[in-house]
DNA sequence: GTAGGATCTCTTGTATACAAAAGATTTGAG
DNA sequence: CTCAAATCTTTTGTATACAAGAGATCCTAC
């Protein structure tokens, strides 16, 4: 039980070190080439709609392309039909990278899972989705969960 | 595969979003409170072990010390025998929140694993450990993964 | 006993991340 | 048609989070 937390914040950490590094190296962080990827697999598309795939606030999104925009990576088209929408849309700097780069964070899974055998990567997703599966059934009270303690 | 990663994410967003919750409510995020747990379990000991037991950077504790010595909740206690090290320590009001609070993150999900078959809870478990030392197996060196692609 | 390395905290700089609210625009209700 | 509600992006404010490096202090080898 104290397990599950501690294997959970360390999965998490790993992330954003992941994530740092690639930055280091490529210029571009985790969530920067998750952006990047959707656009890739999509096409220009709003803002929102990136932030609701790669499940971030649109408030976080906005700083995410900003940075990108500065690189050149992406840009931003406004739309005539409905002035409200700016389309992202990858610049071919941008497309070369997604394409050359590896899906974020999924890399460093992704070679360990290659050795897995079929049912313990069953293992893996049941897991995960068990737990995904209770953080979705609660809602995000805290108050009567309290009492609990 | 694809799957997993999106899990992951999933656990990390519903981890942040209980933290802003429990900061609305307790004005204590799950840091802070992390904290603090750790303080009410272990005694007053220095930043730097603080940081270890919760694995975060001292530099990221530094500031989560200075709002919760802001709110009252621990104080820094110079030690004379050797300077550098700064004990935290606990006030009053900080014992009461942390015998009073859960601990962090883990009420989330203690209270839809409690509902599980012995089973069941193996079963996150192991799939979590596996994550996590495939995370260890591996060094954080992107290059190499990157050629994969 | 002193210089160099180690250890501990803090500062600086950058990037997420969220909520709340503001600003621009579209849409829908009456 | 018009005004209010809804939608989309940004801004503002706060909190993590890390690395790199600064500053203080301790310890060890010589």
């Amino acid at each position: 039980m104290r397990e599950i937390v501690y294997l959970i914040r360390k999965l998490m950490r790993a992330g954003e070190l992941y994530s740092k590094e690639l930055d280091k190296k490529y210029k571009v962080s985790a969530p920067q080439l998750a952006a990047l990827n959707v656009l890739l697999q999509g096409g220009a598309m709003p803002l929102s709609q990136i932030a609701r795939q790669i499940m971030v606030d649109s408030s976080t999104l906005t700083g995410v392309i900003d940075r990108l925009e500065q690189k050149g990576l992406v840009s931003r088209l406004r739309n005539d039909a409905d002035r409200r929408i700016i389309r992202i849309e990858l610049t071919p700097a941008g497309q070369t990278l997604a394409e050359k780069a590896p899906p974020p964070v999924q890399m460093k899974i992704v070679k360990g899972i290659r050795k897995l055998e079929e049912a313990e990567r069953w293992k893996i997703i049941e897991g995960l989705r068990k737990l995904a599966e209770m953080i979705d059934a609660q809602d995000l009270d805290v108050e009567t969960e309290l009492e609990v303690f």
